[in-house]
Order: C-alpha cells, then sequence, then structure tokens
DNA sequence: GGTGTACTCATTTTT
DNA sequence: TGAGTACACC
C-alpha cells in the first residue's frame, strides 16, 4: 500500500471514534478517500456510509476519487447543507415545512432583514441589514431562537433578538430558510424526533467530517445526533488551520474530541508532502506561538529548497514592483506564471499588484467567488422557478413582478402588498385580486397579464413531462425575459450565453435520476442550485499568476507563494488603533497566526513574506509597522532583505503628485501612474487639455486621464479588472462610460465617482 | 429609467 | 481614497 503507517493506521480502523489529526500538506483528502474505499471492500454497504464536507467542491473531488478507487457507488459524499436540504424535503412534515421551501441566498437573506429591521421599528447605524444578519447567523449557528436571547444582558442583542424575531416571520411565511435553517432546523428535528435520529443512525452506519476544525455547534450536534449509537464517527482536521472561528466555527469541537469520546482512536498525519524544509521550519516554529493547540511534529524529507525570504520595502508600490520583478525573473528562469500564487489577508490590497504586473505583462487572475448564480439575469430566471415553485415566496415574486418591465410600477406593488398582508395572502395571489387591491387605470391590466402568465406557465409545469431544462426556457421566453434580452450589445449578447449556460446545467441535472419524490424535478433543482457556488471555476492550470485571500487559499498548493502585507494591523488584522500594552483578544491573534501559517504552508519550494513601512490604509499614507509574525519565522530559515531605500519616499511625495492633483481641481485619484509616465501623460495632453478635457459648464480642467476615455482605450476598475471602453454614453466630458469586461461582460461605470484606470489609449 | 449628487463606511465569507 | 447607496430630479 503506498501509505505511510499513520496514514494506513486511519485508513484501515474500522469501528469506534477515530480523530485525523492531518497536518497540513500530510495527505488528509487521500486517507479520507481511501478510508471510503476500505470500509467498502470490508463489506460495508457504501449506502451505509456518509462523508461530509464543507464545499460542494471538496465533495466532487471526493466523490471523483473514491470512484477511481472502484470503490462501488452508493456512499453519500456532500456538503452538510446538502444532507440537510435533502432530509428537510424527506422529512418535511415532521419538520413543520413544506417540502417545495426556497433556499435563501445572501441576497434574498438581507432583503429579508432589511425588512425585519423596518419591522422591529430599530434604527441605527449598528443595524445594518448586513450586520444583524450576521448576529442572527450566528445565533442560528449556536442553535439559539430568539427566546433564548431575548433577556440577554446585552441590549444590543436583545433588539437583536427582535428583529431576528421578525426575520424568523418573514421566512416562514415566504416559506423560505436560509443557509442556517438547514442546519438549525435539521438539528432542532434530531432533537425533537428520537425516531429521525434513529432512522438516520442507522441509515448512516459510518460517518466522515472532513475540515472538522471548521464545524460549527449545529454541525457538531448533526454529526453526533447520527453517531450517537454506534460511535462510528471520524473526525478528520487540523486546529492548526482552524479560521473561521468568526463565523462560528468552534475550534473546541476538534480539540474536545477525545474528551467527547474517551475512547477515540487518535492518529496524527504529521510528514508533509508538500514543502521543504525551510518552508515548514518557518511555518510550525510560527505556529508553535499559540497557546490553544494540540502540538504537532511536522516533518518533511524533502531535502533542501532556499530560506523563506522576509522582503521590507517602502510602501507597497515598492513591494508591488518587487514582486512582479521576481516574477518575472523565476518565469525568464523557466518557471511557470501559473505556479505562483499571491497571498493577501484584505482584498484591497490586490489592486496595487495588480497594477505591477499589468504594467510587466504578467498574466493573473484573481480567486474571488464572483458566481455565474450571482448575475442578474441568472437570479432572475430562477427567482421566476422559485415563485412556480413556491408561490409563498414573495421575495422571489417581488423581485421578477416588473422584470422584464412590465408597467407594474412601486404603487402597484405596495398596493398589491398592501392587501395581501393582512388577508394573509402571499403577493402573488393577491395579482388575482387586483382591482380589490386598489390598483387601477393601465396598472390593472398589466397586472392582470401577469397573473395569467404565471398561472399559464405553473399550469405548464404540472404537466407530468416538463423537464427542468424545458420549463427554463418557457419561462425566458414567455416572461419577456428573451426579448428583453434581444439587443445586439455586449451585455444582451453575455446575458443570453449566461442562459444558455443556465439551460445546459439543467439538462445535465435532467439526465440524472433523482428518486426524490416528495418534490418535483424543478424543485430538487433549485435546492441543488441555491447551495452551489461556482468556486469550483477556480481550476486547472491557467498559466497566470493566482491572486487570493489567505483564507481562500486553504486547501490549495502552489510552487512559489508571495504573502504580502506582512505587518501590524493587517496581519495580525486589526481594526481601530491599536498600542502597545493595549489589552488584546489572544483568541483572535492566535487565528490569525494560523491564517498565515495556512498561507505559508500553502507554497512547495519558494516562499517569500512582505511588508511595506508605509502604506496607503483607506486613503491616508499610514506608517506600518511589520508583523510579528515575521519575528517568529525564527532566525535559521529565513532571509531577510531590506530593499528600502532612503530616496523612495522622497520620489512619491514629491512635487509632481500635487500638479496632478491641483490640474484634477484637487479632486480624483492619484498614484497609479509611475513618475516617468506619469509625465508621459502630462507633457502629451499639455496643449490638448483645452481641446478635450476642458468643462465648459465647469471651470475646472478634466482629470487628464479621463480627457482620453475613448472607445478602445484599456481600462482598469477596481472591482471588475481591466476591460476595454465599448462606447462612452455621451461625448466627454460625460460621466458614464460602457466598458467590456472579460469576466463580468459590460459593465456602466461611473466616472464621477472615480472608479477607473486608464492603462493604455492610442491617444498617447 | 437615466442622471447627478450627497453621504457613510470601510476584514475574512466553505453554504 | 473610492464604492455603494439613497434620493431627488428629469
Amino acid at each position: 500500500m503506498d501509505l505511510n503507517e499513520s496514514q494506513r493506521q486511519a485508513v484501515t480502523h474500522v469501528d469506534g471514534p477515530l480523530l485525523v489529526l492531518a497536518g497540513a500538506g500530510s495527505g488528509k483528502t487521500r486517507v479520507i478517500t481511501r478510508r471510503v474505499a476500505y470500509l467498502a471492500e470490508q463489506g460495508i454497504s457504501p449506502h451505509h456510509i456518509l462523508a461530509i464536507t464543507f464545499t460542494n467542491k471538496a465533495a466532487g473531488e471526493m466523490r471523483d476519487r473514491v470512484a477511481e478507487l472502484a470503490c462501488p457507488p452508493g456512499a453519500t459524499i456532500c456538503t452538510f447543507h446538502s444532507l440537510c436540504a435533502r432530509l428537510l424535503r424527506d422529512y418535511a412534515d415532521l419538520a413543520g415545512l413544506s417540502p417545495n421551501y426556497s433556499i435563501y441566498d445572501r441576497d434574498d437573506q438581507l432583503k429579508v432583514a432589511k425588512r425585519a429591521i423596518e419591522e422591529a421599528n430599530i434604527a441605527g447605524s449598528n443595524f445594518t441589514p448586513a450586520r444583524v444578519h450576521g448576529q442572527i447567523s450566528n445565533l442560528k449557528n449556536e442553535l439559539k431562537v430568539p427566546a433564548d436571547v431575548l433577556d440577554d444582558g446585552d441590549r444590543y442583542i436583545r433588539n437583536v433578538a427582535k428583529v431576528y424575531g421578525r426575520y424568523e416571520k418573514i421566512l416562514a411565511a415566504n416559506n423560505a430558510l436560509d443557509f442556517d435553517d438547514l442546519l438549525m432546523k435539521m438539528s432542532f428535528l434530531m432533537r425533537q424526533q428520537p425516531d429521525v435520529r434513529d432512522a438516520l443512525g442507522r441509515r448512516f452506519q459510518y460517518v466522515l467530517i472532513d475540515e472538522y476544525q471548521d464545524t460549527n455547534h449545529a454541525q457538531y450536534i448533526l454529526a453526533h445526533g447520527i453517531a450517537l449509537d454506534h460511535e462510528n464517527i471520524c473526525a478528520t482536521g487540523d486546529p492548526d488551520q482552524s479560521i473561521y472561528a468568526w463565523r462560528g466555527a468552534d475550534i473546541n469541537n476538534i480539540l474536545d474530541f477525545e474528551k467527547d469520546y474517551p475512547d477515540a482512536t487518535v492518529v496524527r498525519l504529521e510528514e508533509n508532502y508538500r514543502s521543504v524544509q525551510p518552508i515548514l521550519t518557518a511555518a510550525s516554529t510560527l505556529i508553535a506561538h499559540n497557546r490553544m493547540r494540540k502540538s504537532k511534529n511536522l516533518f518533511t524529507r524533502k531535502e533542501g529548497g532556499e530560506a523563506v525570504g522576509v522582503l521590507i520595502c517602502d510602501d507597497e508600490h515598492a513591494e508591488a514592483r518587487e514582486i512582479a520583478n521576481r516574477i518575472d525573473a523565476y518565469r525568464n528562469d523557466g518557471g511557470a506564471y501559473g505556479d505562483v500564487a499571491v497571498f493577501y489577508r484584505v482584498n484591497s490590497l490586490s489592486r496595487v499588484l495588480e497594477e505591477a504586473l499589468m504594467k510587466k505583462g504578467v498574466p493573473y487572475r484573481i480567486a474571488r467567488g464572483t458566481e455565474f448564480y450571482n448575475r442578474k439575469e441568472i437570479k432572475d430566471m430562477l427567482a421566476y422557478c422559485k415563485l412556480l415553485v413556491n408561490p409563498a415566496d414573495d421575495v422571489s415574486c417581488l423581485r421578477i413582478i416588473n422584470t422584464p418591465s412590465r408597467g407594474i410600477g412601486q404603487t402597484s406593488q405596495d398596493r398589491l402588498a398592501s392587501y395581501a398582508a393582512p388577508a394573509g395572502l402571499c403577493i402573488l395571489d393577491a395579482t388575482a385580486h387586483a382591482e380589490a387591491a386598489g390598483v387601477g387605470g393601465a396598472s390593472l391590466k398589466k397586472v392582470n397579464a401577469f397573473a395569467a402568465m404565471m398561472h399559464e406557465l405553473a399550469a405548464d409545469i404540472d404537466r407530468a413531462d416538463a423537464s427542468v431544462s424545458k420549463t427554463l426556457e418557457d419561462i425566458f421566453r414567455r416572461t419577456g425575459l428573451e426579448e428583453s434580452l434581444s439587443g445586439s450589445d455586449e451585455d444582451a449578447r453575455q446575458a443570453r450565453a449566461n442562459i444558455e449556460e443556465l439551460i445546459s446545467t439543467a439538462a445535465e441535472f435532467d439526465e440524472q435520476d433523482h428518486e426524490d419524490s416528495e418534490v418535483g424535478p424543478l424543485a430538487a433543482y433549485l435546492h441543488q442550485v441555491a447551495l452551489v457556488s461556482d468556486v469550483d471555476r477556480l481550476e486547472g492550470a491557467t498559466g497566470a499568476v493566482t491572486f487570493m485571500t489567505l483564507h481562500a487559499a486553504k486547501g490549495l498548493e502552489f510552487p512559489v507563494v508571495f504573502m504580502v502585507g506582512c505587518e501590524e494591523g493587517l496581519l495580525p488584522f486589526q481594526r481601530g488603533p491599536s498600542f502597545p500594552g493595549m489589552d488584546e483578544d489572544i483568541e483572535k491573534t492566535e487565528e490569525e497566526r494560523r491564517l498565515a501559517f495556512v498561507g505559508m504552508t500553502r507554497s512547495q519550494t519558494r516562499l517569500a513574506m512582505s511588508c511595506a513601512k508605509s502604506r496607503m490604509v483607506r486613503g491616508r499614507r499610514t506608517p506600518q509597522a511589520k508583523s510579528r509574525f515575521l519575528d517568529e519565522l525564527g532566525a535559521e530559515t529565513v532571509r531577510v532583505e531590506d530593499l528600502t531605500t532612503s530616496m523612495a519616499e522622497l520620489d512619491r511625495s514629491g512635487g509632481f503628485r500635487n500638479r496632478m492633483k491641483r490640474a484634477r481641481g484637487g479632486r480624483r485619484r492619484g498614484g497609479f501612474y509611475d513618475e516617468a509616465s506619469q509625465r508621459e501623460i502630462i507633457e502629451a495632453m499639455d496643449d490638448r487639455l483645452f481641446e478635450d478635457g476642458h468643462r465648459d459648464d465647469v471651470d475646472e480642467p478634466v482629470p487628464p486621464e479621463y480627457a482620453y476615455l475613448k472607445p478602445g482605450c484599456m481600462v482598469r476598475h477596481a472591482t471588475f479588472g481591466t476591460g476595454k471602453v465599448v462606447k462612452l454614453s455621451q461625448p466627454w466630458p460625460k460621466t458614464r462610460a460602457t466598458v467590456l469586461f472579460h469576466e463580468f461582460g459590460q459593465k456602466k461605470l461611473v466616472l464621477a465617482h472615480t472608479s477607473l484606470d486608464v492603462l493604455e489609449s492610442e491617444n498617447w
């Protein structure tokens, strides 16, 4: 067997609780997949095996790898959320739900939170939907209902409890669940219905949970509930990689596993197959500074390897330039761009890096979860589906009642809503009583037409032969979405392509068999889609440098890694001011240290960590101190390179910036061009500034970079990346431009909000 | 529905 | 600084 001794031990352990403490890069995934196959070889029906992961991506990979091991199919390999979604459909009656419930995504959840705040009549900057929703989410993860915190000592929490109560009422009225509900309702169901728990225990006789260090309380209860009788529970994870406490993950779940199961077998996977010695030593030395952990002795047999670089730079621009140069050099030495990753603590650090790489012509990609399913046209389509499956879903109803616009304006919507509420109707029902609701004139006809259309669509779905893809096609055509997107502009083209893609994923879904008899295929499809984000898309070698946050890096590996912004305040992250001697939250700092550890242990052969002595933070140049973590790496395996020059500060704070600023009437941004290209721009444009760039209406020169913004220019936007200007909505001076971005289709950008950098223009 | 402007707020985000 | 948003106005 191609396993080391401890891996073998973990794989071949069959009955009873097992804790696998899997160090970074120790072959954990291999152990889990082999273990599933091994259990099957021992004559255990795969039907009785449940493997739970945190992401669909991980679940998919595990399924593939188990299949490769010639394991008979039938094991349940899925995420906590998808497991619960399925069980709640099966047990809908017992859970007091209707199985066609909608699953609300983050946007929908925030809409509900917003309404709940309004209804609870609580205002204040502490009560933003996002914030309150976060609190509610945490409470749900702890399996707390509003009543549990209604008498809390903290007034803020008491108010949150009020909103939480309203929030739950709204969800219930819409027959909808949020992500946390899936876990919470299922936990409650198991608690209240011993029969359900027994049945699940009998069905899933072997339970495996991956990334156990990131489980929250609800997930803990679920896993242990299922395993209550047989105790065949195998938890794998690494406490040193627990980085989601802020989202409710409880590191004590893994630290206390042996208390929960005193008989547990504990296996430590300590041989690292990923990193060279200096990287592993530095990372281990760093993490040894944490007190809340199980000590581990990671080792590697990989010989050699360079010392970990610690780069000290003048500022973020110097840092970015240095990294760009090194990536360039690596490539010239025969390396591939795709080998390289750059990690940062916060997304905002990516900008300067992007600029530097772009200037060097180094291709890069940013790993963000900007999902396919977040696009407007996709969400519109799915909202129609949700509404058809679940007419009570007012959030979806309001989303599409006037999309595409069909003359049902805010007023009519309000009338329908206020008619529906006291009558206990949903809004879709209310459209059948539009006249009674006070909708009159032209709007009345429009509402009636909408009601009739939805009625017809619903009737068609009920026909037995309706496949999901066919339903989607019908919706696209008959709701007028197709017509509204029939234009020839890039926006519409992209939207149509996206919808085609959606329909083909639905066709794939149609191909699979689903035993789900509780609900129709459309409902099952919606539940699946709601729980899929496409981080899966970040795959394969692309020949580009990869940028991502430290959080996003978990589970990945790269030959070459740069970690930027290793400065106090950024890593460890701290909001607000701090000073020596100030009380610190040790647990938070330890999580930050784990985050640094995760980042470092992603790298296979080369690792450089950089810091800058000064950095722009929220529009202010701020002196930065290097991260304490850099001092905790141990001196032997680290090579410090001081790249600071006394000249640098002078260059940038010098007269040129001010000149730019004055030329721009004291507004707009700066800091993108290096001095040489800035001079070039100014010189090229000095005599044309008046002609092209002077605003007649305002006695103020136009910012030079915008004066030359024309169709064909390459531009860069902080959120969307680089793109090409398709058109300006009117000739300059203007405030809006349409830009074609490779990944995001066409976006209208408001230049008055200073969101663009012009990269190159034929006019220069 | 498009446009301009004034305001406020600023981690990480597997589902 | 800069981006999203709320709102007023056409």
